[in-house]
DNA sequence: TTCAAAACTCAAAACGTTTTAAATCGAAGG
DNA sequence: CCTTCGATTTAAAACGTTTTGAGTTTTGAA
């Protein structure tokens, strides 16, 4: 049914070795055939038969990716942000991503299953965790694949990932620099790589600034918005001490819920508490939900797919793995929820 | 490196065909020639490859599947539920499932974009519209696929659907037999097919219960909690006539939201009002959010995914469309939201 | 002992592509 | 006029499997 090479050459009455290398841009063949090749190869409609590419060059031109999802079945926002980008920057390089879903406790297992199938180039893999078994097992068997994100600062893979330290460094040094002392930081799950880093930075930055942070002002939690008004109403009704003046989230989701507790404790903001959060752009979070613009350190998840998919690319004709990785800088944006620290707030926690 | 045919072959001294065929279970190689074939292989860690396989056979093993977002870019959980079933059944199948998000208004394009990379040997699809345009752009180019769900009643091509008409139905027929007359209906979006089906059967079941129903009591929205909590306010104090002594809803979100607005506003349910509503059966929605089991008319997703698969495969292998075409019916499953029509509430609508 | 039928096995072709090594051709150089 | 070189093009092998059509044994009856 499908036009084959053979088809095409038959009709110019070319050998196929030539055909297939007019097509494939090979420089030894005359300009004049290539033009008449692809003439012909437009008007049959020729499409390569990619299972036999694949069998003679060993790739297959696909990779995986496992959707992880959570208790109630639904995949979170952000995995689907990446896989809407993923699948348009991977199929616009050839590239198609075949999907499965994790229903494991242990994240190996899919990634297993679906590689001994025998049709996957490569995986991507999304947030990473800190000794994420995956990498481990990727990397002894030898499989290539590209991270969004790094699951230590060690990693030798090719990644894109932002550089979650300084998010937070940044949040605090800006809040510091408006005289804040008691900075709150609503952080992601503590086994999550990006969560790791970003406390680091958190801390690292406020021991500059010479202070210190009560444990029950560092929380860990997946993002949601009930997590971030549980959270705040505990943080700003607290017995323990002081109240902070400020609080760092993790995601914009958690903002909202922290806004919405400080808004039924009466607490203004920004005049008696700032709030920072990371945006990782998602459409509707920041646009339906707020009606005050967040300070935010940005950097939308979109913007990954293509580095992602540049880099499985690369990796897979070849690349050395230590020049595919990327590590962007989250943008500041100051919104309308940050300010100088109200009076009497500027006593330090310990 | 992986073992071949070949391989086995030349350590046993027999030909590869023989071996091909030993493995594949054929009937004309010898019992003891097989055994040992198959010791060979077993020790040889012998997979065979794939990619060989479908060059051969003309079949790639890949299904394609759209994944189609809501405007903030998540994937509902009714997606989500068949993906996951979906891939394991599938892949159970030694099928796998290429995904590609939709990111178009016109449903077509994705697909359209998908075929022509020309890897794939069909399509699942989900969520029919009446008319659905992918139906008659996949029946024009010959491309098999399977459809979760019928988008009309004359659907000539496999699926696997639930009887819509009369899930309905049942619900009507139920609540009429406890002596309700005026039976409000909070139903999806009108242009899915699904929609429609259960559109028919409510009405066909009014009628038979010689009722009528005002406009402004059935509504289409897409299925949610606010929906559902919405639509209920306005119906619970409506002005345009006497308020539904019962209302049935299309997903056990919108319930939820019923749910809701009817404890806001000081109904009892099931004493002053009865709600019905359809299940799919997605793992959170009951559990977490109802202290009160709803009654249902019970169908869930995940039972729709092996025989989707099933269907799929053996429409792949040259099964009959016509042969390939399931309606399961849903279970009606009494919970407590349902009781007597209240005193008082005898009196039709029109 | 022979022979046909049954049982089993084999060599080779096929799938559609890429790639290696070799062949063809025309023109330039001697 | 012969050689050589570069530019094109080609035939053929290879990837690993399935399958066709043709052997080659074995079996059981004549």
């Amino acid at each position: 049914m499908a036009a084959t090479l053979k088809d095409i050459s038959a009709e110019l009455g070319l050998s196929v070795a030539t055909v297939s290398r007019a097509l494939n841009g090979f420089p030894e063949v005359n300009e004049k055939t290539r033009v008449r090749v692809r003439a012909v190869a437009d008007r049959l409609g020729y499409q390569p038969n990619r299972v036999a590419q694949r069998l003679v060059t060993g790739r297959s031109g696909m990779v995986g990716m496992i959707a992880r999802l959570n208790a109630d079945m639904t995949a979170d926002q952000t995995f689907m942000e990446i896989l809407a980008g993923l699948t348009a920057a991977l199929g616009a390089r050839d590239v198609d991503l075949v999907l499965n879903v994790d229903q494991h406790s242990d994240p190996v297992v899919p990634l297993r299953k679906l590689y001994e199938r025998g049709i996957l180039d490569g995986f991507i893999l999304n947030a990473p965790l800190i000794d994420d078994p995956r990498v481990a097992y990727l990397q002894s068997k030898g499989i290539p694949f590209v991270m969004h994100g790094k699951h230590s600062a060690t990693a030798d893979y090719p990644y894109y990932a932002i550089d979650n330290a300084r998010v937070s460094a940044d949040a605090v040094d800006y809040l510091v620099a408006r005289g804040h002392r008691r900075i709150a930081f609503l952080n992601g799950e503590a086994h999550h790589a990006f969560a790791a880093e970003r406390r680091q930075g958190f801390d690292a930055a406020m021991a500059r600034a010479g202070l210190k942070v009560p444990d029950w002002a560092i929380r860990n939690a997946p993002p949601s918005v009930d997590y971030g008004f549980d959270a705040a109403t505990a943080l700003l009704t607290a017995r323990d001490g002081a109240p902070p003046t400020a609080i760092v989230c993790a995601s914009t989701l958690i903002a909202v819920g922290v806004l919405r507790a400080a808004q039924l404790l009466g607490i203004e903001v920004p005049q008696d508490l700032s709030v920072v959060a990371h945006d990782d752009g998602l459409p509707q979070v920041v646009s339906d939900e707020l009606e005050t613009p967040l300070t935010v350190t940005r950097s939308p998840l979109r913007e990954a797919c293509v580095p992602l998919a540049e880099h499985m690319v690369a990796l897979l004709e070849g690349a050395e793995p230590a020049g595919l990785q990327t590590v962007a800088r989250a943008d500041f944006i100051k919104g309308k929820t940050t300010a100088e620290v109200p009076n009497g707030g500027e006593e330090t926690w310990l």
